[in-house]
DNA sequence: TATGAATGAGCCTTCATTCAT
DNA sequence: AATGAATGAAGGCTCATTCAT
């Protein structure tokens, strides 16, 4: 049987993927790992720490099993890296696999911000994130803005984080819904095609102009 | 002054969106509402019924401040539909004003779901994706999918909520963001700008075919 | 309609015989009697004041219905009066009719005594009790210790109240238990003959004397 | 000192006895027992629990200080029987001894039933009662009807029970009143003489016949 | 006479945490 | 390394009562 401190760490993430960190109970999680109340006091100090240990563990895992540049060179054509990106993303969020709770854990991880985030954001999402941003500044050209990167960058995510954010109210609208193998790339080859439109559309135009187009009035 | 079940529905709320349901306490409720802890039950029957109305009050008031076709007659160009509802839904997240909480409590109730969900999803939620869906068919025109047109939605709104769901990490990266008029507007563009290039390469290309593009090996 | 304070005066009786005074709520009472919360306290000062009311009402209205004398003069033989005297307790305590709840609620008010038990025993209980003792003194004759008395007068007075007191029990250890029309009937018959058994055995033996019989060691 | 739970059952039992479940509350019930309020959830899971253990908990203990058959041979003669039964049943309610409380909490457990009555009917209520009941039928012989063995069983016992269930009345319209040894021994002399005379007329007269006697009219 | 609104006290329960073993 | 017992703080809710009209 596996570790007291492993089985508190993936019983801990189910519960508070499902309850959040609030709603989760001690007590609730070491029933469901087989060990005493006290363990979590033992080994994690509190219930904050076990709940950043959760996060951390858990992103871990999932950053081994869908690698953000799945598995492609460096000098892979952009395009290519993009959609590789976006694949390990949304993979990564709606996994049914074993730490199938990581999706929502992330999600309560972002929405409801404890101290644990700040862990977070600088041990794994920042790198992410200039990830990608490094994939759109090669897809924009040198002209890019800083500011037309970040944009770029946050549609993207937010695309791909929109099928667990909201997944609640997508299933409330269209009840068939289900992230199967098939739909999911289905999923990813919209937000890839999708975004490189919407990333394409930018080149020649420069910065602030870009940014002020047709529409604004 | 005004009512007491006016003033707890604002303290509710403002509590609501910075705690979350479990986490708000109707003791720190009451405390900024300056009423009874027993004015709840006595006007909202219990903690629950006080959320949902927290919520369906937040997202009528918000409705009328910034009405999805912002204004626009029902035979304006889709681009500017389009434009208007981004404008509309972002404003609504990002707004500082009366119910200055209103866009994370959206968040809260859309990530959390409660029973107040279903409702808010029947009496709003819906009416609003369809209008977005009937703009994205007049630009996708008659060929399109109903896959295609609802994928189109979720990355639209997807791209909106992620600067209100991600709102402490995006700010965690770039320490300077702050949601004021210029910058908005300039994210509206972004989105909307991003999007009709991305809606429109999607023309010409029908369904299935269409999502399994290039990158799909 | 009936006045405000009547009708207050039946849903009180109603609600306190059935939950107890302590589980009975003012609102409930209230909501029965289709009047405002605030009327309890106008008409009869509290809940307390409205339960000791509500208990003279009941006893006093159910006194009307079986006079314990149950209609015989006083010179009637002994053993009518006795019979009289039992029906009219048993069907008291076990009447559906109008105060259909004064049976349970004159158990609820002897087994938990509260101020209201004081006036009660005083204005009507210790009356009964006094006709019983006579036609229990009538039986006995004059050689009758006052012990002897009280303690016939128990019996009887135990063996009708256990129809109501056990209730639960009794129709529990038998499902078919119903007190109708002729179930009533019989039961009082069993009471005045077991009684007049019990009484007429005391009758030659004196006091104490009788008291300690054959079977005390 | 005595364990935690132990001090919790006796505390309960003391507190349950004389306010009933309503009225007692937790805080009274582990202040009395010199423990944290938490206790009793943690011993007891809540107060209804607290409360079907404290009840059988008393039950248990009473029925092993006054078993019911007294230590009598079951082939002794039924009239010793009977008084062995109700002397064992009367010191049961009213004995001072460690339980003091037993005979109210019972009486409680009786007049406002709850869950707990149902498991205490089963498991220890019926065979008291199908004990009493082979006594009678002993002393009717077998030409007695059921119904005539449950109603004597129910002159019996109503007329102990009526000691502890009335005694707040009995020791207002007698003062003087007090359950010491000798009293107790007076009453139980007494029920069991008026009894067995009841029990006895009843004899050579068979069933409904018997109890249509001469007073019905 | 009657009412809707408001109040303060108190109750049961839950929870994270610690203690003694 | 691990556990069962115990604790104090707090939370949601209910209730009898009062106030202003």
């Amino acid at each position: 049987m596996a570790g007291t401190r492993q089985r508190l760490l993936e019983a801990a993430g189910e519960v508070f993927a499902r309850q959040g960190f609030r709603g989760a109970t001690i007590r609730e999680i070491c029933k469901r790992a087989k060990v005493n109340v006290a363990a979590v006091n033992y080994h994690f100090r509190n219930k904050q720490q076990l709940y950043a240990d959760v996060l951390k563990f858990a992103h871990r895992y999932a950053m081994e099993c869908y690698p953000p540049n799945g598995g492609l060179p460096t000098d892979a054509p952009a395009e290519q890296r993009l959609q590789a990106f976006v694949r390990s993303f949304l993979h990564r969020l709606t996994d049914k696999g074993r730490p199938a709770w990581h999706g929502r854990l992330m999600i309560r991880g972002i929405t409801e911000p404890t101290a644990a985030l700040d862990v977070l954001v600088e041990q794994s999402i920042r790198a992410q994130f200039e990830l990608l941003a490094s994939i759109v500044g090669d897809l924009l050209g040198p002209d890019a803005t800083p500011m037309q990167i970040r944009l770029c960058c946050s549609s993207i995510i937010g695309q791909c984080m929109h099928f667990q954010v909201a997944r609640e109210v997508l299933s409330r609208l269209n009840p068939d819904l289900v992230y199967d193998a098939s739909t999911l790339k289905a999923i990813v080859e919209h937000v890839v095609q999708f975004s490189l439109a919407g990333i394409k559309c930018l080149n020649g135009s420069t910065g602030r102009q870009a940014a002020s187009g047709t529409f604004t009035q």
